[in-house]
DNA sequence: GTAATTTCCGTGTCCGTTCACGGAAAAATT
DNA sequence: AATTTTTCCGTGAACGGACACGGAAATTAC
């Protein structure tokens, strides 16, 4: 791996031109005769020529923007991690001099979201990364995006267009099956309780759908006999929690109750559950939030299963800056990140 | 967050000194008096001067060389990984004209260690990366790079001296009581076997000795009165490793047959399984070796702890990097990495 | 055949630093 | 006070590439 620096000049020269065709050539700005064009190209590769990538940056004085869509957070819940992801690559973007906003959205509402994307839109960004709720409002945005020729990158959960410069995201059948398997662990499980969001009922587009589908069917595979019960709660009303889980729980059960929720809410499970002092449970949820930590130190949750949110949004802003600045294909369209059980002992290392 | 770019000049003349004074302020060469020092610290403090990198990369044409040295690797096995990590993040540092080497030592013969040190401090690098075996000769190493003022970091495992600039690496007693935790599982266990490497026998010093400790520590606080049988093999000969297992397994055993591993080497155990036969044996290792995954994914051992020793590397040049170009403090001095917990459905989505 | 276009290309400045060089001012020496 | 030395600082040329500008050569028009 010889790494002599091959600069323009070399190629220029070697070319039997000036810098100035070379650059013609590199950035295809056209003006340029096919015959030296050739030939230019023909050094280039010769010679092996990469361009200074820092030269290039303090030349060009650019101003890109990549702007992420996400939904609204607040400090620790889910979104939150991904928001500090997109904190934390901002720094190594403006490095490249290069702008990160953040536009976000109620998850509720998809009113809000449609406002989202025409503000993007208006502020005509270099590069759109989007954290995908409602289906169709996404659709017809990345559908804008790729008219105006903006690069978009979905994080955490992806849609079914094939435009999309790249996803980063869990693979969610698969965390599906996998919870499962922890959760039963082998045991002899008679009954599984499945938390589920009210919303989830009404034609909301669930991004857990695919996760519970998996959980289901490694259910079917291996406790073909076990019953699942669907418990609905509406999120951000405690006593209404209480109510449904009083209501599900009210038939006594000899051993262990088995509790599981797809999205990163266990934590009102737990609230529940020490509230009402009820012990003797195995409960298995997603995402480390605080609260979900703290559950799992204190032994009110076994496992979770977790991603790096905060990662997958930082690669993300990472991947479009790589090809904003070095114009660089991607590496990979799909990028599945890893899923990590977390239980208490090794929960605290993980950051 | 107002990021309008100040520069150098702009400093220079806020302070009423030229460039070059701010420069040999900002690099601290000397020959400025007190008086315009102050001053100029003032102007930049003030108007929140940022050097801009990539001028400087591109003015100081300075060549920065890193050395990794870590034992001897082949395809597939533990060390392979890091050395994977190092070559990924080889680009990266080249972007900052950046060179990253390489030197292996024998991991078996510390006189190669000497060696490979001797070598190193001929190369008079910028920087050093270590991952240590012996520990005297590497005390040795890293004093005499102290002396040099050349910052070194270790990676794997770390040592008692507090010089280096950071560390890279698993939490290991922790891990040997994760370990445990997977291994036992709540289950009626009523003895362990430990598969060790034979020098661990001798003087040498063993990486996994604190995770070994940890292990035992479970053990006592959870089954005190579980036997560990160790059981010593010498990894490069298939014949001894039957031997010896079929020694420690002569006794019958009802129920499932517990054994672990506290290296990368688990594979071996399965491979004398598979000959053998034998099944009914619930089985923990370390590491993502391929042998280690297949062996998941074949149902012969049942979960797997794991690092992403590549990203340890990785992380290790870049922080080293970091600290070269921008001459930035770390962010952290220990790095404890997170302890992945793999089995048959998540490791195919580790990588 | 000359003028008007079009095509193509070289020159030169700038981006924000680094650093060698040389010289002015201050301090020390005689 | 003149000279030498030291201290301090400004200047300007790189670094590699981007791009505006203007002009030569090749085409086309008349």
């Amino acid at each position: 791996m010889e790494q002599t620096k091959i600069t323009i000049n070399d190629v220029a020269k070697a070319a039997g031109v000036s810098k100035g065709t070379v650059d013609r050539v590199l950035h295809d700005r056209g003006e340029v005769s096919r015959k030296s064009r050739e030939k230019v190209l023909r050094v280039i590769e010769e010679l092996g020529y990469k361009p200074n990538v820092y030269a290039s940056i303090l030349a060009s004085q650019k101003k890109h923007t990549i702007v992420c869509v996400i939904p609204e957070y607040s400090p620790g819940d889910f979104w939150s991690l991904t928001a500090k992801g997109i904190d934390e690559s901002r720094e190594t973007a403006f490095r490249y001099g290069i702008t990160v906003n953040m536009v976000t959205y109620d998850q509720y509402d998809a009113e809000s979201f449609r406002n989202a994307c025409s503000e993007v839109l208006e502020s005509n960004p270099s590069g759109v990364i989007i954290a995908p709720m409602f289906r169709m409002d996404t659709l017809k945005f990345v559908k804008e995006l790729s008219a105006k020729n903006i690069p978009y990158i979905y994080i955490d959960s992806k849609l079914e267009d094939e435009d999309y410069f790249a996803y980063f995201g869990m693979p969610m059948y698969q965390s599906g099956y996998l919870c499962a398997d922890i959760l039963t662990g082998g045991r002899d499980v008679r009954k599984v309780y499945i938390v589920r969001i009210e919303r989830d009922k009404m034609g909301y587009s669930d991004p857990t759908v695919a996760r519970r589908t998996g959980f289901l069917d490694y259910m079917m595979n291996h406790y073909p006999d076990t019953e699942t019960v669907n418990v609905f709660i509406n999120p951000k009303d405690p006593k209404d929690v209480a109510a449904k889980l009083d209501e599900a729980f009210a038939e006594p059960c000899d051993g262990l109750r088995y509790i599981v929720m797809f999205n990163s809410r266990i934590h009102l499970v737990v609230d529940y559950l020490r509230n009402r002092d009820i012990g003797g449970c195995r409960v298995v949820g997603f995402d480390v939030l605080e609260k979900n930590v703290a559950a799992l130190r204190s032994g009110h949750v076994q496992a979770l299963i977790a991603q790096h949110s905060d990662r997958q949004a930082a690669s993300a802003v990472t991947a479009m800056v790589d090809r904003l600045v070095l114009g660089s294909p991607v590496v990979r369209k799909d990028n599945y990140t890893q899923m990590d059980i977390l239980n208490c002992y090794n929960c605290d290392y993980y950051m």
